[in-house]
RNA sequence: GGCUCGGUAGCUCAGUGGUAGAGCAGGGGACUCAUAAGCCCUUGGCCGUAGGUUCAAGUCCUACCCGAGCCA
């Protein structure tokens, strides 16, 4: 049984409208999945999270039952994620029944095993946050996060024994020093090992939007039923052939306010289940606008949907993927993403794209010459290996400046050669070997950018006159395949047409 | 209050105790296939601050300042 690539995004929290942070997380699997997809059996999960008091409230508010919101939401953001490209393999409700059985399963297990005990959890609630807080932490009576009125509650619920793995979690990260990254969690994680864990309550009694305890008592609470996402979609419990194809999960992209959860709840709860921790756990930063978090209650969230139709979802991917430092904060503005746009794309790529294929139609007809020696490829021959590593590595910023090195290096190969001299002069076994050249790298570009950018690099294979099914194949193969002889090519719009913003 | 990560060119960031770097932006030049693109050359640095260790510190140590976060 071959094992399989997996990578997870959190799933989100239906209560709003998705926005360019959802995007960001969902992008940088979507490129892991392709990436991996090259190499062997890949399965991308991403999906929503649909319990809990904030979504009841939220359908309430807009008179709706709960599953009638969550129905009426969750086609925008599949939506979005198709806008940006994005190729999951799967996509979990938590309303769904084939999670609601796993989460049963597991709470089952979980009792069977005496990992859970019923315990009496109160303190002061924030319905908004959904979150317990003690007396000590309130600020002036409110939440601490969000300055909202608490309420006192006092329930029975059953409680995970989190405290039991203290030992063996802190055991697993001086074991694996990188399974959590960046480092600056991984450190925060393992100060609050060091500092001891309290059971983790994981049912509810006081509302109901969520999965039933099997036995009655109340509903498990929202944040370990949506823990559960990642192995009921793979079928725990259920095809455990399947399951174990898959897990333990390859990477899984979280948002550095949810790390805890990840790799401190997640892994215990997999042990008490018998199954390994994920391999990798990333948790990546925020994207900021003028440095200020993004929030609806902010009042500053871009449409997504709006930015991809005004710089192109492609752009929007190589830029969230060049410019963004994956593991800290980002701040984004308009500006730099027409900068970044405008240099890299057009100027470099696109401008490269256009003028080979320029030249192409007007010294050849556009026919592919036959084909030749590659000196200046060959010298690049280490290229698509050290992007693909990068690219697996999550070190994105590398892999593209890696690729860079190729628009470069073809650039000047025009520059040093002036196809436009050697028409001229008829020195035409020249020129047909430059040409070549060319097109075999605008080839091998567009194979290794598909992953980053899927729909434009489609783009530009149809117009080498390449079969597009090809493409997203395995590099070392599609390297060895070059470009045919007499082949038709299309010159066609430019690629990456300018931006220039309105001045404001 | 304790802790973590960061502070390097206008911007985004690399940097292994041994002559401070890349890309973009800025300035200049030659060219014409091309999206006024590309190519060549180039300006630009108290490496947060102050001490210390060392033959030698952006790098190691201490304190402090600023930013982001975690914990109490």
């Amino acid at each position: 049984m071959q094992r399989a690539y997996y990578v997870t995004t959190p799933i989100y929290y239906i209560s709003g409208n998705p926005h360019i942070g959802h995007v960001y997380t969902t992008v940088v699997a979507d490129v892991l999945a392709r990436t991996a997809r090259t190499v062997g059996p890949a399965f991308f999960l991403t999906g929503t999270d649909e319990h809990g008091q904030k979504v009841a409230n939220a359908a309430a508010a807009a008179g709706m039952s709960p599953q009638e919101w969550c129905d009426a939401l969750v086609p925008r953001w599949k939506l979005l994620f198709d806008a940006y490209h994005v190729t999951y393999d799967d996509f979990i409700r938590t309303t769904q029944p084939r999670h609601e059985h796993v989460v049963q399963r597991v709470f089952e297990r979980l009792r069977e095993r005496g990992d859970v005990y019923l315990g009496k959890y109160q303190g002061w609630y924030c319905v908004y946050d959904e979150t317990f807080w003690l007396e000590s932490k309130l600020v002036e009576g409110r939440c601490p996060t969000c300055g909202r009125d608490v309420q006192w509650l006092s329930e029975d619920d059953w409680f995970f024994r989190l405290s039991m793995y203290a030992p063996r979690l802190l055991e697993h990260f001086r074991a694996h020093p990188d399974w959590v990254r960046p480092k600056s969690v991984y450190n925060e994680m393992v100060a609050l090992l060091e500092e001891g864990l309290e059971d983790f309550s994981i049912s509810r009694t006081n509302f109901d939007w969520g999965v039933p305890l099997p036995g009655g008592g109340g509903v498990v609470y929202v944040w370990f039923d949506a823990l559960l996402n990642y192995i009921s979609a793979i079928g725990w419990s259920v095809d455990d052939e399947r399951f174990h194809r898959y897990w333990p999960a390859s990477v899984q992209l979280v948002g550095k306010e949810i790390a805890r959860f990840h790799t401190i709840i997640w892994p215990a709860v997999l042990w008490a289940l018998g199954e390994a921790a994920p391999e990798l756990v990333f948790a990546h930063g925020w994207i900021t606008v003028e440095g200020q978090k993004i929030g609806k209650s902010l009042g500053n969230a871009v449409d997504p949907f709006a930015l991809a139709h005004q710089f192109g979802a492609d752009s929007l991917r190589y830029f969230l993927l060049r410019e963004a430092p994956l593991g800290s904060d980002f701040s984004y503005s308009e500006e730099k993403i027409a900068q970044r746009h405008n240099s890299d794309l057009g100027n470099d790529l696109g401008n490269l794209v256009h003028r080979t294929l320029s030249m192409l139609q007007r010294y050849r007809d556009g026919i592919v010459p036959p084909a030749c020696a590659t000196p200046l490829l060959d010298r690049f021959s280490d290229v698509p290996a050290r992007v693909r590593s990068a690219l697996l590595d999550l070190l994105f910023r590398d892999a593209l400046e890696a690729t860079w090195e190729l628009v470069t290096a073809l650039n000047r190969a025009i520059e040093e050669h002036k196809p436009w001299a050697l028409y001229k002069e008829g020195r035409a076994s020249e020129l047909d070997a430059l040409l070549y050249e060319l097109c075999e790298g605008l080839r091998r570009l567009a194979m290794l950018l598909h992953p980053v950018m899927p729909e434009r690099m489609a783009q530009l294979w149809r117009r080498l006159g390449l079969e597009e099914r090809h493409l997203g194949g395995d590099w070392d193969v599609l390297v060895d395949e070059r470009i045919a002889a007499g082949t038709r090519t299309t010159l066609g719009e430019p690629l990456f047409p300018r931006i220039e913003l309105e001045p404001t």
